[in-house]
DNA sequence: GATTCTATCTCGCTG
DNA sequence: CAGCGAGGTAGAATC
């Protein structure tokens, strides 16, 4: 299609019908908002869905090189000649500008779709694994909660050792950086300040590996690792 | 059927070609890897790029609902009569199975891009900023390096003060929460060790603006905060 | 390759 | 609405 008014009727009946709407041909890209970003001519995939969401895309890479998060009101305008593309949102106020030198094609599809991904071997698998299975932890760690709230947070798994200390258990589903050495150390040191009596509070970090910087935080931090991989 | 057998044929030509494919129709995903999820029919639009990306976008979201990195082998095959493309890769293991009950449409865009996207408004950008005029963060501030290494990793700048003292400038582009504060400490905490005669650190967070808890936190551990937007 | 951190992160949940 | 944390985070820079 060479023509951008019809290509612009398209996008804007496609936007009206509530379809999803592709437009591949040669743009340019204009943002502005939280940050700001401009992008020269090439040849981009545009994606406009019904929930107000916008997607450039090159021929590289999962992330789209421009975008617009679902809720955006799209408008397909006649700029000097050119398919032109707005979107706009507030809070943030943010706007995305695509201006067509050329168009390939413009495509609308009809949607539906009612299914729900599921996902395993997440986070929350990992926790019912331990909480079905608390030796895994280690011998005599009983969980008294989850997502028990602190000063600085909630914590994953609450519970008490063999010697009725409280244990604090963070999990990840992934081998983990310094980041989740922190995360523990604020419960820990969260817990350690709301407990007025001497009641000792450990800290334990369940995941499948740690690296060595983390490795070098628990131990100045006095915090505890347990090898874990999460379930399936 | 023919139909499918056609919409193979156009996905492995557009594939062996080098070429930008879309493909639009109901289907259905399996995915195993890090995770692994399954994800019922419905219509969905999947793009595969040529430097091996796989996405699965369905009428909603910014993000796919299913998707596989760059770098990935993409296949299309007819299993079962139905078009079936797979994609997988090593490092970790990932396979990603998309099945089309039924295709509505197979497009193949040849792509040239060159432009670079430039963006402004980012951290970078605060810290040329900052780097200036140091007075921003406070009057007498001298930086003396930025990315200087520490035990507990890359502090963004790092200078001295006034009196003397050094000063750890964290930097972030937007309102931070614990996490940064974590961030800070950690930095300080490494360099208080490295620096064996009893020179002061000082922790200083530069941001827009931070969360309570943050704020909290910040005051605990004796560190300090800047207002500072990025500018642009 | 592994590690660390940024990101217009997005997303979901909770108060 | 903001805050907080998970994510198959992705991507980049560095070692």
């Amino acid at each position: 299609m060479d023509d951008a008014s019809a290509a612009r009727e398209a996008v804007e009946a496609g936007l009206d019908a509530g379809e999803l709407v592709t437009v591949f041909g040669r743009c340019r890209v204009d943002y502005d908002g939280r940050a700001s970003s401009e992008l020269g001519p090439g040849d981009r995939l545009l994606v406009l869905k019904p929930d107000g969401t916008a997607l450039v895309h090159t021929d590289e890479g999962h992330q789209p090189v421009n975008w617009q998060p679902p809720g955006c009101d799209h408008e397909a305008r006649l700029t000097d000649g050119e398919l032109h593309v707005h979107s706009v949102r507030t809070t943030p106020e943010e706007t995305l500008d695509v201006y067509f030198a050329s168009v390939a094609a413009v495509n609308r599809y009809a949607v539906t779709d009612d299914s729900e991904l599921s996902v395993s071997g997440t986070e929350a698998d990992l926790r019912e694994h331990v909480l079905e299975s608390p030796s895994l932890v280690e011998a005599g760690f009983e969980p008294r909660a989850t997502e028990r709230e602190t000063a600085a947070g909630a914590v994953d798994i609450y519970g008490v050792d063999a010697d009725g200390n409280a244990v604090v258990v963070e999990l990840k589903r992934r081998r983990v950086g310094p980041d989740a050495v922190g995360q523990l150390d604020r419960y820990v040191t969260a817990l350690r300040r709301e407990s007025h009596d001497g009641t000792t509070v450990r800290g334990i970090l369940v995941a499948p590996s740690v690296t060595e910087r983390a490795s070098e935080l628990l131990a100045e931090q006095g915090l505890e690792f347990v090898a874990l991989e999460p379930p399936e």
